[in-house]
DNA sequence: GCCAACGTTGGC
DNA sequence: GCCAACGTTGGC
């Protein structure tokens, strides 16, 4: 789950402990979300435009399940959507449990270089969804390499 | 700051 | 439904 660090970091998930993961405003990322996400899922955090330090930066886990982003009806909010129906709510959220930060930012540099990643969706050209979903191995390599 | 690679919008 | 124009994302 990609996040700006300066919006909001991993280190900020470890102060606030859970976050509602809001703002998303893509059918795909949307879907996911909603459909595929259960409590107990594991989720890589991954630090966007971070310079040098773009890359994966910790590990959480989807602590609740999908329910209407609340900022979608807030004209206030950084992405309102005012053609959303509260009755039939267009986007939805989970929220998201610090589980730890890993000891080194594993950086898109590394991961692009890494043959065990070489068919993830992660390094694939043209990528441009906040959520990425790897397979089992991609994920317990990333894992392993943050520990 | 640049720009490729998208996704969305709206006229037709 | 098509597609040009536009806006956004995110690595570099």
């Amino acid at each position: 789950m990609k996040t700006e660090p300066n919006e909001f970091s991993i280190d900020d998930l470890k102060r606030v402990k859970k976050e509602m993961w809001d703002g998303v405003r893509n059918y795909q990322v949307r879907n996911m979300m909603r459909d595929e996400m259960r409590v107990g899922d594991f989720a890589l955090i991954y630090h966007s435009n971070a310079g040098a330090k773009t890359g994966v930066a910790g590990l959480a886990k989807i602590s609740k399940e999908s329910f209407p982003d609340p900022t979608q009806f807030d004209s206030l909010s950084a992405h309102p959507d005012l053609k959303s129906d509260p009755l039939n709510p267009r986007w939805f959220c989970v929220q998201v449990e610090f589980l730890e930060k890993f000891d080194k930012v594993i950086t898109l540099i590394d991961l692009k270089s890494d043959p065990k990643m070489k068919d993830s969706k992660l390094v694939k050209k043209g990528n441009r969804l906040s959520i990425i979903q790897l397979s089992q191995k991609e994920f317990e390599h990333i894992v392993k390499l943050g520990r």
